[in-house]
RNA sequence: GGGCCUAUAGCUCAGUUGGUUAGAGCGUUCGCCUGAUAAGCGAGAGGUGAGUGGUUCGAUUCCACUUAGGCCCA
């Protein structure tokens, strides 16, 4: 007889090769075909809820790895709370609006081009990759309601988007202003923050006179032109200054830039004659250095030492701080600078003029005035745009825009940040800055693909209306005909007949052609994905550029229009960096595509590298982390292939009751029931990493290296039908089933694989998530015992290392092993030591004289032959191999399952 | 330049309120097995805790500065 052939050797379809690129999409199959998504929700629609909003993806192009990174993170994140039992719906949406878009449509259009037919194109643009982003993610694995996902240029979103918008204006928080804002006179447009860029360049740098009554003051500036505009001057109230007397002159400068500024202007003999706080400054006026008028100083905190003269020369229609000075201490807000960036007819002498040749002329000027002290140049961080990367400008135009500060809403943003829960924690810190720093909101934009804004100008005195019944009116059209509909309306039809201009009385008017920001279009996701019985949602979860975004868009609406936040808890994960550390740039050629790692190694890969990093901070992607990433996937996979291969002849129906276990099998379901709590903790903290490690270890450690490997023994040679053999059987069950399920938001395909063929029929997402069993104290006690024997085994294992490396022995059933040791908890277990340790024989003995011999901590060890003879079907060496007359070459216990009849021939 | 953050073995992570020789898994090296086999098991090597200075009897842990890197802002 062929003894192999008795034997209970593992047999499972489940096979090693994983093939993941190739088979991981009949999964995803699987799952549209079943509509598991659907049943799933089903099962939990009584559950508590669980409401992640998704934040909306731009739709221009394919995934990259950060979005891939979010998806997966987010599916983790409800899958977990699925598994729950929580309702937890997951409907992804799509930014679809924007300049991107627009700027690469564009491109086929000519400039005489109807605007309908760019933006229906802008729309197709979208439409397709809305279709190619949402097969990206679900061929990560990524389950959701991908047949209704919210989009952005939806009919409906668009004509909800101008509801808000009626709301907010209805409660004052838009108003129109004159403002400087980042300007690009090549596009022609205003610029939001998110689109601009920054760029060392060459600066002019210049430092010249105004004169006072007195005494003159000495200025600094990098943008000549901006001197056309000049209305005032700033210094720091704290700050020194003092007045020198230099070849004649006296002049007003910082004290601490003194020097350097001694230096440039080239004076020989200087003296100070006099010293002044700032704020002693205040009030006192310079001449212009070539305008008829006169500027004042103001005292700013925001003046530094760093470089300069310490005197900032003002110009409010040209700077930020600029600006907000000028509105505080009341000075005009003065901007004679055209879209185009050229000076118009109000800057008379430098009509015509771009920004840069308005410089040089002003430079000139200066120095015909003898204003000019110094000309230099310096490396300056410039800002560009993002398009066209030119330089931009500051220029005041007017916007419209949303006030911060009307009703509080800054106070009240702040007040919610500090209630709402942040992870990272420190992730509060960053928003609080974010928000308290924010100026008032710039929505209106110039350009064509976007939400319209249903302004009206009065075509005789320019007057600008947006008011709450007009908006609601126009967004009935948007629902039903799309944000389009605003350029074939007619103003008469929706203003109606007689409607007057309340300035000038005229009735003639004029549709406005801006569009919303696009921080707009996301900032009123919540309102437009969510039902209302969901708002507001559980979790947000961005990348960390979205406090300056989407966290702080959404939060602002939500509180101008609700009053309320739109999250309870917002998440944050790091930015996807390359191995060395530096961020992925196209320029730098260290991207990596997702759907290059899917092809490479498979979604499973991704999302198991995905949990198994710290990604509250920053996360790195490299070779070497994926090839780490193969080998324990590898381990996995293996190890469920194992189990599932000694379970083929096993079913729920044959598991045998807790105590009809053996020790070491109860020991391993109890280390189960531990992981099952830690796990279930660390996916709730959203420590996935920490489950990784977790769920890895335990399949290293405690199965592979120990427990799968001892019970072999059990599982191929005792009856198959024994006490024995079902008593790991009954364990092997339960750790693949729960293993399964726990790695199941992870490991989304291999452990639904696995399921499959534990099971067959439903999803494993269909499933629950392992519960948690208390424990007794005889569980503790037996794992206390269980774990000091690990212990002992370690130990062993250094002695049975030098008798195997010396050759004295191969296989660790040919050792027959000698311990001196009183542990109490080794003794209880004697019966078990063999199996424990994989030998043929344990003994233990007053005194070691073997050769190969260890003394550790908690006993000492022998090794030695084994006695007797090799049993041909167990391998295991025993006395009583010979003894048999039929089956000379067995041992006692292969004989009794022979004789019993306790096998079934395989093969 | 400002805000927030990161830096522990080749890789990914642990290190509880500062307290003995800083741990794990992988990888690597060496060995065993050939009944999980493009698998399985064991043992060994590997860390000036980014650097400098400070507080302290004592610092990976607290403070300052520096360096490198990240996101945002100017």
């Amino acid at each position: 007889m062929d003894l192999k052939k008795t034997l209970n050797l593992p047999r499972t379809n489940f096979p090693m090769k994983a093939d993941l690129s190739k088979r991981e999409p009949e999964f995803v199959q699987f799952w549209e075909k079943n509509q598991v998504y659907k049943k799933a929700l089903k099962k939990r629609e009584n559950g508590e809820k669980f409401i992640l909003h998704d934040g909306p993806p731009y739709a221009n192009g394919h995934i990259h790895l950060g979005q891939a990174m979010n998806k997966i993170i987010k599916d983790i994140t409800v899958k977990y709370k699925m598994l729950k039992n929580y309702y937890a719906p997951y409907r992804p949406g799509w930014d679809a609006h924007g300049m991107p878009i627009e700027n690469i449509v564009i491109k086929n259009f000519k400039a005489e081009d109807d605007i309908i037919d760019i933006r229906k194109s802008c729309r197709e643009f979208a439409s397709r990759w809305v279709k190619e982003q949402a097969k990206d993610f679900k061929r990560l694995g990524v389950l959701g309601e991908w047949d209704n996902p919210y989009v952005t240029m939806s009919n409906e979103y668009e004509g909800m988007e101008l509801e808000l918008l009626a709301e907010v204006v209805k409660r004052g928080y838009v108003y129109r202003g004159y403002m400087p804002v980042h300007w690009c006179p090549s596009c022609e447009t205003a610029l939001a923050i998110s689109e601009i860029e920054y760029k060392m360049m060459d600066s002019p740098s210049l430092t010249f006179t105004m004169k006072g009554k007195d005494y003159d003051v000495l200025v600094w500036t990098t943008t000549p032109w901006t001197i056309i505009s000049n209305l005032g001057l700033a210094v720091h109230p704290d700050f020194t200054y003092v007045i020198i007397e230099a070849d004649g002159s006296k002049i007003l400068l910082g004290e601490s830039l003194l020097e350097v500024n001694a230096e440039n202007a080239g004076w020989k003999n200087f003296k100070i004659t006099e010293k002044f706080k700032g704020k002693e400054l205040e009030g006192v006026g310079f001449k212009h250095p070539f305008a008829d008028r006169e500027s004042a100083i103001h005292l700013a905190t925001f003046v530094t030492t760093d470089e300069g003269t310490g005197i900032v020369h003002i110009a409010p229609g040209h700077g930020r701080e600029d600006y907000i000075l000028g509105k505080e201490v009341g000075l005009d807000i003065y901007s004679p600078v055209d879209e185009r960036g050229r000076f118009t007819s109000e800057a008379e002498d430098f009509e015509g003029l771009s920004t840069d040749k308005a410089s040089k002329k002003v430079i000139e000027i200066l120095k015909d005035k003898r204003s000019l002290v110094h000309a230099g140049q310096m490396q300056h961080n410039y800002p560009i745009c993002w398009r066209c990367k030119t330089p931009l400008i500051f220029r005041a135009t007017e916007q419209w825009f949303i006030s911060i500060d009307h009703n509080d809403l800054r106070k009240k943003a702040l007040e919610v940040v500090r209630k709402s829960e942040w992870y990272p924690p420190q992730s509060e810190e960053r928003m609080f800055a974010a928000v308290s720093d924010r100026p008032d909101w710039c929505i209106s934009r110039q350009r064509k693909w976007g939400v319209n804004i249903p302004a009206f100008f009065c075509r005789k005195c320019g007057k600008a209306i947006l008011e709450k019944d007009i908006i609601l009116k126009v967004a009935d059209l948007f629902k039903k005909k799309s944000a389009d509909a605003w350029f074939s309306a007619e103003s008469e039809s929706i203003l109606g007949k007689d409607f007057k201009c309340g300035n000038c009385g005229a009735s003639e008017w004029e549709k406005g052609m801006d569009i919303l920001d696009v921080w707009f279009d996301s900032g009123v996701s919540s309102f437009g994905a969510l039902e209302k019985e969901d708002w507001p949602a559980n979790m947000y979860l961005e990348g960390p550029d979205q406090h300056r975004g989407w966290f702080n868009s959404s939060l602002m609406l939500s509180l101008a229009i609700k009053d309320t936040a739109p999250y309870d808890k917002v998440v944050t994960h790091g930015w996807m960096l390359d191995e060395e550390g530096q961020s992925m740039h196209k320029s730098l050629g260290n991207v990596t595509a997702p759907s290059e790692i899917v092809e490479e190694f498979g979604a499973d890969i991704l999302r198991l590298w995905i949990s198994s990093v710290n990604w509250s901070v920053d996360v790195k992607y490299g070779r070497e982390i994926m090839e780490r990433l193969v080998d324990a996937y590898r381990k996995i996979r293996n190890s469920f292939k194992f189990m599932l291969g000694n379970l083929g002849d096993f079913t729920e129906e044959d598991r045998l009751a807790v105590d009809e276990l053996l020790p070491v099998d109860r020991f391993i379901l109890i280390k189960l029931n531990r992981l099952i709590k830690e796990v279930d903790e660390d996916y709730d903290s959203l420590y996935y990493h920490k489950v990784y490690r977790k769920v890895y270890d335990f399949i290293v450690s405690t199965l592979s290296s120990f427990y799968l490997d001892i019970i072999k023994d059990r599982l191929y040679v005792e009856s198959k039908k024994g006490q024995k053999r079902r008593s790991a059987q009954t364990v092997l069950f339960e750790l693949t089933k729960n293993l399964a399920i726990i790695l199941s938001p992870v490991l989304s395909f291999t452990t639904e694989e696995v399921w499959q063929e534990l099971f067959g029929g439903d999803s494993i997402f269909l499933s629950d998530f392992s519960e948690f069993k208390e424990e007794t104290e005889d569980d503790e006690k037996l794992v206390r015992k269980f774990e000091k024997v690990l212990e002992v085994r370690e130990e062993f294992h250094k002695v049975l290392e030098q008798a195997q490396e010396d050759g004295f022995i191969g296989n660790s059933l040919e050792a027959k092993v000698l311990i001196k040791s009183g542990l109490k908890e080794l003794k209880e277990l004697e019966a078990y030591l063999e199996e424990i340790f994989i030998v043929s024989e344990v003994n233990f003995v007053s005194e070691i004289n073997s050769k190969y011999s260890f003394v550790g901590k908690l006993g000492s060890y022998g090794v030695e032959k084994a006695e007797g003879g090799k049993c041909s079907r167990c391998w295991m060496f025993s006395a009583a191999v010979g003894k048999d007359s039929e089956y000379e070459t067995l041992c006692k216990r292969c004989i009794g399952v022979i004789k019993g009849g306790n096998f079934e021939l395989e093969g």
